[in-house]
DNA sequence: CGTGAAACCGTCGCCCC
DNA sequence: GGGGCGACGGTTTCACG
C-alpha cells in the first residue's frame, strides 16, 4: 500500500503546501510543530521521491481573458497499446488541452481544454484533434459556470481512512 | 476584454508563476527583466486583483496514495436556479469532489471526485450523491491511466491571439 | 522603476538523542 | 535514523529618490 512511508508529519507537510505552497518553510515547521531544518529536509525527500510534482501559481482563467473551458470526450478507432500512446503524445504537444485521461466505458479518453474564445477551440476542434488519425468521434460540452475547481487530493478523507484502518 | 489591463511583464510573471509558484522573486525578477521591488509589487496587485488565487504544491495523487479517479455526470430533476446552487454547494462540502462544472448538453454537472480506494468511492457514490434530493441520473467513468494533467491556462495560445489580433 | 538597508529566511555544519 | 542550535549568505520588503 503506498503511502505508508509517510508517517504523519510528512502528510502535513504535504496537505499544508497543497494549500498554500508559497508559504515560508519556518511557517510550515512552526504548523507541523517541528524546527526548520528537519522541515525543509524532508521537503527536499519527498520532492525527490515525486510526492511533490512541482508548485504552481493558481490563475484565475477567467479573469485572465480564457472564457472557454470545454471537456472533450473522444473515441479512437484503434485502442492497441502503440495507438493509445500516439493519441496521449498528441495530446501532451496541445497546449490548449491541459488534461488528458484515459477512461473506461464507452468513451476512450476525456480532455479539458482552455482557449481564450470559442472560434480558438473551434479551430483546434476542427483542424486539430478532428484531423487527427485514428480519432473516431468527438463529443465536446461546454462548461457553462465552475462551480468548484480545487487541485490536489483530499488529504482529510486520506485520514479518515488510516483512522479507521487502525 | 479582460486580460488587456496586464502588460507584457504582468504576463511573464504570471506565466512564471504558474510554471513555477515557488519561485524567489529575485529569480523572478531577473526573468522578467526589473529589479526585484517593483517586480514583487505587481505580485501582491496581481494577487489582490484575483489574477492570482493561490499558490499550491501539485502532488502525485497515485503516489500518496489515491488510486481511483473518477468523472462522474450528473443530470438533476429540476434547474431551477435555486436547485443549482444548492447542488453546487453540496459539492463544495464533499472534500472528495474536487472540481464541479456546470456543462451544457445532456448533462447538467461533470464532477471530478479522487479516492484513496473503490470502495471509498462507491460509499460516497451511493451514501452520499445518488442519495442528494434532486439528482435525476449519474454516470461514472473510471480514469484508467492519467496521460496529461497540467494546471493553469496556456499563455503560448494567449500571447498567439494577442500577435494575430495586433 | 531603481537603490540601499534592515529584518527575515533558506541552508549548512555540527551536536544531540 | 531523525531533530535541534547557531551562523552565513541570500531574500524579502521597507522607505526614499
Amino acid at each position: 500500500m503506498p503511502g505508508t512511508r509517510l508517517d504523519p508529519i510528512d502528510r502535513k507537510i504535504l496537505a499544508e503546501l497543497q494549500a498554500d505552497g508559497r508559504m515560508t518553510n519556518v511557517e510550515l515547521a512552526k504548523r507541523v510543530g517541528i524546527s526548520a531544518p528537519p522541515c525543509l529536509r524532508r521537503v527536499r525527500t519527498l520532492e525527490e521521491a515525486g510526492f511533490i510534482r512541482g508548485y504552481h501559481a493558481d490563475v484565475d482563467a477567467r479573469e485572465l481573458g480564457f472564457e472557454v473551458q470545454v471537456f472533450a470526450m473522444v473515441g479512437l478507432v484503434s485502442q492497441a497499446e502503440a495507438d493509445l500512446s500516439i493519441f496521449e503524445e498528441r495530446c501532451r504537444n496541445w497546449s490548449l488541452v491541459r488534461e488528458c485521461h484515459m477512461l473506461n466505458g464507452e468513451v476512450d479518453f476525456i480532455l479539458k481544454c482552455v482557449a481564450p474564445d470559442l472560434s480558438t477551440f473551434q479551430r483546434f476542434l476542427t483542424e486539430d484533434l478532428l484531423k487527427s488519425e485514428n480519432v473516431a468521434s468527438v463529443k465536446t460540452s461546454l462548461v457553462i459556470r465552475g462551480a468548484k475547481d480545487d487541485p490536489g487530493v483530499p488529504f482529510d478523507v486520506m485520514e479518515e481512512r488510516l483512522n479507521r484502518d487502525a
